[in-house]
DNA sequence: AATGAATGAGAGTTCATTCAT
DNA sequence: AATGAATGAACTCTCATTCAT
């Protein structure tokens, strides 16, 4: 996690409060526990945020910016399509695996009050929908809902990274990446 | 929903609190507005519940029960692997649409401190990874890791419900399950 | 003073922190002193009240309202505009004698944010300004601008009053209100 | 406003403050607010004084002072006590006009936490007392309580300047000041 | 079963002030 | 003289929970 830019109290209590906020929700952490982790007063988080949701709120566009850029720069000079869409999966997977806290938050986000960014904001479900609308028009993948396609998709790699972090599968990372993709090609053929 | 030998005052509080912990999460409901929309006073929720956490605890426990308890009874007796797998799913997509509020609870539990069942309760995943462990021994399904394939499908069920509850996806509900159920047999075959 | 209908705790918190405002300001009165003078916690007070403003502000209303029905109520019976204007003065000096504090947080209430009141709210100002008014049309008094001729006489008693608050008028109270009484009828005159 | 002697940045803080404290009071104001305002940081405050509370004062003093030395150089050459308070009246009127920040912070002094000046200051109050007691030694003015006419005098025109200040009066500034000055003689004889 | 008043701990936030640079 | 980061105490207000009635 590098902020370019940023004070390194600001990117402590950043740090801190993203851990926290994984662990207890956002809800749940108070600002005398970021405080108390980051080794600073509680006063001096307001010199960095505004309030306790602004905090999160930065995270979580950080984050989500960070990982769409990393799924569009890992995915864009694929050959077709359907290449593309392998290396999107790799990208998904491979931001889950060494980013694992921004990803986290990102998934969280989702069931929190967070969700609103700009309406102009490319989402990485932007980019599914843009491949797979590209495969169809190309005939590589079949014609379908498109939003349903997209939704198949990410369900499913959301879902299996989610048992994978929990180490509910026992098959190891590789072999799982391998199968997701090989799968998530089925689904769209 | 019908709560058996159960106060009215009692489900009255427990639909009210579903209803707001499902929009302001529960650590954002207070008891007070919940007393409130129930018409009764904030004491008045302690003779029925010890806790606010424990409504929140019952509710979910109530629904994974009802949810797991419809998902075996609409699909236990297909005929094989292939055909429970099927009717399992329209279990899954049918629960979701005539329990949302039950299957949204549900869902948002897995974001939250609610996770904790007793170890030895049957979930809807135990179902998912039953079925396909029959349909692989009895060469319906391919071999590979049962929760890898579990985790798919779930995944992809979920995500097209939120995407469908949504409102992203214009394809109507009986065509999103029946292409949903092509794919799920795709991904298993 | 007597607050007909209301909880004998809200009296007990109205009463402190206006004896508190008069002396520390609003600002300058907290919570929590209000709370430990009242024999109560600090949350109580938001049974009864929903901030620390609407206390002053439930005040300022109560209390203005009582003086202007108080002054209302002792003149208007008076014969002609001059004796109307004599027991106006009277009941003003009265008032401020009977409930000072009350008194005294409506003149505070003019330097702080309590002002705004409903704008069809008839102020003690608005008595003396028809009073005058009155007595202009029929001869008693000299024409001159109505407003100019309230802030003059309303001056005239605010300061006497509050420099005999301060002790700093060594004649008694019934002289000085003697002499206001005709000190105010010359410059009507 | 000049300050001599006094540096261009103590004098940019005192001038923001006060602008601020007439409108928030010193309570509601913040260093905050008056660093930002000034162009300067919180921290530059306490290079020119110890305090917030010390700029309240300082200001109180300076405009008293000067207030003070106004009414007195404008009056004192009046050949005879009527003279004089009329000198003393019009000068009332002119600073309040001139310097209305200045006024109205003494003012609002009065009603804060502010009002402590070394005992043997002369007063604005000691100014009219002195011309009252000549007067009345002299035959001018009717014998009577000196403070309780200085009293009554002084409220009439602070309360006059303060509805002139607010747009109550029609009259013009002008005729205002004729009619107040007629009417204080009146008063006094 | 229910009320309603109260509690008490603690939440997020503010703010005058300090201090190393 | 000035910065800017930080402090620490205090502030208003919230809220799950309790309890006498």
């Amino acid at each position: 996690m590098q902020y370019k830019g940023v004070s390194s109290t600001k990117v402590k209590i950043s740090k801190v409060a993203l851990k926290l906020f994984l662990i207890n929700g956002i809800r749940g952490t108070t600002t005398r526990t970021i405080a108390n982790q980051a080794g600073i007063t509680e006063g001096a988080i307001y010199k960095h945020f505004n309030s306790k949701n602004q905090i999160a709120y930065e995270l979580f566009s950080y984050y989500m910016e960070k990982f769409r850029d990393h799924l569009i720069e890992k995915s864009e000079y694929g050959k077709n399509p359907q290449e593309r869409i392998d290396l999107l999966v790799s990208a998904f997977f491979d931001f889950a695996k060494t980013d694992t806290s921004g990803y986290n938050f990102i998934m969280l986000g989702h069931y929190t009050e967070l969700k609103n960014l700009p309406s102009d904001f490319i989402k990485p479900k932007d980019i599914f929908v843009k491949y797979i609308s590209q495969g169809m028009s190309s005939q590589y993948f079949r014609k379908t809902d498109l939003n349903l396609a997209a939704s198949m998709v990410i369900g499913l790699l959301t879902r299996v990274i989610l048992f994978h972090e929990n180490k509910m599968i026992k098959l190891d990372y590789d072999n799982i990446l391998e199968e997701v993709k090989s799968t998530v090609i089925k689904i769209l053929k």
